[in-house]
RNA sequence: GGGCGCUUAGCUCAGCUGGUUCAGAGCAUCUGCCUUACAAGCAGAGGGUCGGGGGUUCGAAUCCCUCAGCGCCCACCA
């Protein structure tokens, strides 16, 4: 009868469309008139591979410009990818040695060209699987945080930073990860407990005259065979024993108070150290007595600054150790662990071993535990930036969607923490700072856009006027990833490199970001700051942090679990709307999203909903000479009065950014309202034509639906829409203007809610009675319901008759609908009937009672407003009367 | 150790400025239907004392306290 398949096919249709819509730059944003709604993707890393996460994120991105573009906003979505510094660089790494290329035979030039092609060749096949998913980027803004506008604008940022005071070179306390020996920001490190042992070493008295206590009586002396004493330190790290310069004891500790001026030796090493004494330590942990290794450790470092300890650095870049610690040089760090605690305890050093839980620093990237390792690193001072980012978050100038990281926010940026830039990587903006000797053969630096400036900037300090180019040395290290990514929204729009410019006067402040809370930190906060110190207001107007994809039982998709499907597999395998709303369909902001198949698979069944009722309505024959019918008139009524109800829910929770539940709204709107009612009301008698009245509205509806579907569904929208609208080449549904809601018309609306009931009671006298649907009733009514309701229950119970104000047959089977109640002449069981009826006297009886009982409190009939008291009158009237219909027909039965 | 959040039907969640959206939605389940749009469907049905306990109130899923369990973030107990 039609030409459509019976079955929704994807494949048919998406490409068909990604294509019409790029050939006709449908995506494509230029600033005019219009008010912008600006998306900037959240860079993926330029070599990764699509994952759900991804999927997730860039849905909802899609689904927010889709939506404003139909609002007749300019929207724009640009996209683009991330160098990813340590990520990328160690998989170059990792390619390098699989080809038994080390990094340390290449140069930093023959490096680079590796990273460039390893990048030419990754990049970008993320941003083309985002083509299958639908995304309505920009493609021609695409947009990489390494090429040249983003890395000018870096640069440019550096120099700026650094010559307000914002960024310092300094010998820090850092993260080192000796795999990719290299710095990293605190950010960066995760924690991890383990299992671990808790070694107990003596630290003998030097000097001990065997004499001496204070005497008092909670001190605890330890004493060896010989009478020696010493005393015991608790440590994880034994291996770090050769960079101990001092023993710490709290000064309020009574049990140690006798090792109070007292020097101690290190075992093994034999170096003889001081006490010292500070709060810090924890009288109650261990033994009281902290060994100190300011090179080692973050607080031992701050013991040190305060004490004046020497520092001895007795690791290699790569964790080995080094010649200074004299013992042990060239052995890995964990192995000197395990053989230092057996020559210990072959020593009698080792007073004794215990398990312990400790908690320990992994670098993000590589897994491995950070070494705390003090070096010269470059930093931002964040103080300024956290003083000009919290109030805009605070205030809602930017809304935080959900509410709550808000907090989390402030926590953060109130104990903000310095930001170390500089890694000692090759992948990455080079820092443009160069070092030179001045006069006196001093080392001197200046920082500088270019090398020209920096050559300038060193003879006018110097006062060498011969100073050449070969003369400075430009500083090896790389900026940390998130200091470009800190700009995106800036730089996307040359924001840095020409401020003002007509496209980021236009796109700037963008509307939402949409992203993982993951990276609050590293990257949300950051753009605020640099979105208020370049251009002096927020980078966007709202955030919306998306869940993390889980597993059906909550499992974090990863790719050792193996439980992470491969998203082109599932667009293939449901289509790519389908993907969609599955995703859609469980993703409440904040909230993780426990992935399933099956809610792909509803997905799926729902584009397949929409196709089969796009068919029903396109075999329809149109006759214009008929007239409507009267329940086609009232249909018509109706469902305007349920769309436009929908249309005002769906755009408040648009403003919600509460998508999935709109998502819902529209779903059940489509399936309930529209499919099974709606058109079970207008469809015509089978191969009978339709008027022409009831078509026109029909069309206009599934026109209104389709729109209202396109944000969500951009694929199966556009294939429907082309034969619904008259469509012009180039034209799409994306820029059809998503309809507003009018009056809704609550009359109509209560009347056929009641005719709903009525029908399903009817349905359900059926079901009990295996009555076919075909076959004809008649239906009594014992009283009477609204006139324009008769016609709609008539056809769609398939009745023959409705008769009003009937006298009740006790010998036909009833059902009841408000107070009000209908019969079917029918013959009944007449036991079961009874046993039916007295069930229900009995419930309602017992409503009756607790309401009667509330109606009595003069507490509650006094205290109470007279709305909720009236209303508590009302349901006892309804079910006073509910019950005398109910008894009569027992009556009558019996 | 500190902070934030969660616990409502088998599952995923909404409702939480107390009372007509008050116990809801989708999915799943059960029963009957291959009824010419759709079995990836149609029609009907069942299912929760809103984590436990206590309090405030005429009235609590909703407010307060407390306990239990779960999750996340931050933190320098070696």
């Amino acid at each position: 009868m039609n030409e459509l398949a019976p079955k929704y096919n994807p494949a048919d249709v998406e490409d068909k469309w990604y294509a019409y819509w790029m050939e006709h730059k449908l995506f494509r944003s230029v600033p005019d008139k219009r008010e912008p709604y600006t998306i900037v993707i959240p860079p993926p890393n330029v070599t990764g591979v699509l994952h759900m996460g991804h999927m997730l994120n860039n849905t909802i991105q899609d689904i927010l410009v889709r939506r404003a573009r139909m609002e007749g906003k300019n929207a724009l979505w640009v996209p683009g990818t991330d160098h990813a510094s340590i990520s990328t660089e160690t998989k170059v790494i990792a390619k390098l040695a699989s080809e038994g290329i080390k990094k340390t035979d290449l140069t930093r030039e023959q490096f680079l060209e590796y990273a460039w092609e390893w990048t030419r060749k990754h990049g970008g096949i993320i941003l083309s699987q985002l083509r299958k998913l639908g995304a309505s980027c920009d493609w021609e803004r695409t947009a990489f945080t390494m090429d040249e506008k983003r890395s000018l604008s870096v640069t440019k940022v550096f120099c700026d930073l650094f010559d307000k005071g914002l960024i310092y070179r300094g010998l820090r306390m850092v993260n080192w990860d000796p795999q990719n020996r290299t710095a990293i920001s605190d950010d960066e490190v995760f924690f991890v407990e383990e299992k671990t042992k808790l070694y107990y070493l003596r630290y003998y008295l030097a000097d001990d005259d065997m004499t001496g206590e204070t005497g008092a009586e909670e001190e605890v002396v330890h004493r060896d065979t010989d009478g020696r004493r010493y005393a015991v330190v608790a440590t994880t790290r034994p291996e770090t024993i050769m960079g101990d310069t001092a023993m710490c004891i709290n000064p309020k500790d009574p049990k140690n108070a006798w090792l109070k001026g007292k020097k101690v030796i290190v075992p093994l090493v034999g170096r003889v150290v001081p006490v010292i004494e500070d709060r810090y330590v924890e009288i109650d942990f261990g033994t009281g007595c902290l060994k100190v290794t300011p090179a080692h450790d973050k607080n031992d470092y701050m013991l040190g600054k305060n004490h004046n300890l020497e520092s001895i650095d007795i690791f290699n870049e790569d964790g080995t150790v080094s010649e200074v610690a004299g013992m042990y040089v060239g052995m890995d760090r964990f192995d000197v662990r395990k053989k230092i605690a057996d020559d210990l305890v072959a020593a009698g050093l080792m007073e004794k071993i215990e398990d312990y839980d400790n908690k320990i620093g992994l670098s993000e990237r590589t897994k491995v535990p950070i070494e705390p390792r003090l070096s010269m690193q470059w930093f931002i001072d964040m103080k300024h930036f956290a003083s000009i980012a919290l109030s805009p978050v605070m205030d809602d100038i930017i809304k935080f969607v959900p509410e709550k990281y808000k907090t989390t926010y402030r926590i953060w940026l109130e104990n903000i923490q310095d930001w170390c830039i500089s890694r000692q990587l090759w992948w990455g903006h080079r820092i443009p700072a160069y070092y030179y000797n001045d006069k006196n053969g001093d080392r001197q630096i200046v920082v500088a856009e270019t090398l020209e400036d920096a050559v300038k900037k060193a003879r006018a300090a110097s006062g060498i006027d011969g100073l050449q180019p070969s003369d400075l040395e430009q500083d090896p290290d790389a900026l940390d990833t998130w200091f470009s990514s800190w700009l995106w929204p800036i730089t996307l729009f040359n924001g840095i490199l020409e401020p003002g410019n007509e496209e980021i006067n236009y796109y700037y402040p963008t509307a939402t970001l949409v992203t993982g809370p993951d990276i609050i930190f590293f990257w949300v906060a950051r753009m605020i700051m640099a979105g208020y110190e370049y251009v002096g207001k927020q980078p966007f107007d709202n955030v919306y942090f998306t869940g993390i994809v889980r597993d059906s039982i909550g499992r974090k998709m990863s790719k050792s679990l193996g439980n992470s499907p491969d998203p082109l597999d599932l667009i293939a395998q449901y289509g790519a709307d389908g993907v969609r709303m599955g995703l859609m369909l469980a993703a409440p902001a904040g909230n993780d999203i426990m992935y399933d198949d099956k809610l792909c698979e509803q997905g799926r069944n729902f584009c397949n909903k929409i196709w089969n009722a796009f068919r029903l309505v396109k075999g329809w024959e149109v006759n214009h000479d008929i007239a409507q019918p009267e329940v086609a008139a009232t249909a018509v009524k109706w469902f305007k009065a349920r769309l436009d109800a929908t249309l005002a829910e769906v755009n408040d929770l648009f403003s919600k950014f509460r998508i999935s539940e709109a998502l819902m709204a529209v779903y059940r709107l489509f399936w309930d309202e529209f499919s099974s009612w709606y058109l079970e009301m207008v469809k015509p008698g089978y191969q009978q034509p339709i008027d022409a009245k009831t078509y026109k509205a029909t069309i206009e509806y599934f026109d209104a639906l389709l729109r209202m579907l396109h944000p969500f569904m951009p694929f199966i929208t556009e294939e429907l829409w082309q034969h619904i609208a008259e469509r012009r080449d180039g034209e799409s549904i994306m820029y059809a203007p998503m309809p507003q809601p009018g009056d809704i018309d609550n009359d109509i609306t209560a009347a056929i809610e009641v005719a709903k009931e009525v029908i399903t009671g009817v349905r359900a006298v059926r079901a009990q009675k295996n009555i076919a649907p075909k076959e004809t009733l008649e239906l009594r009514i014992i009283g009477d319901i609204d006139a324009t309701a008769k016609p709609v229950v008539a056809k769609l119970a398939n009745l023959t008759e409705i008769i009003a104000n009937a006298e009740k047959d006790a010998a036909a089977a009833s059902f009841m609908v408000g107070t009000t109640e209908f019969n079917i002449p029918l013959a009944i069981d007449v036991e079961a009937e009874i046993a039916r009826l007295e069930k229900e006297i009995a419930y309602l009886e017992g409503f009756k009672a607790s309401v009667e009982k509330k109606l009595s409190n003069e507490r509650f009939v006094n205290g109470a407003p007279e709305a909720v008291v009236n209303n508590e009158r009302n349901k006892l009237a309804d079910a006073t009367s509910k019950i005398a219909a109910l008894q009569a027909t027992l009556a009558a039965i019996k």
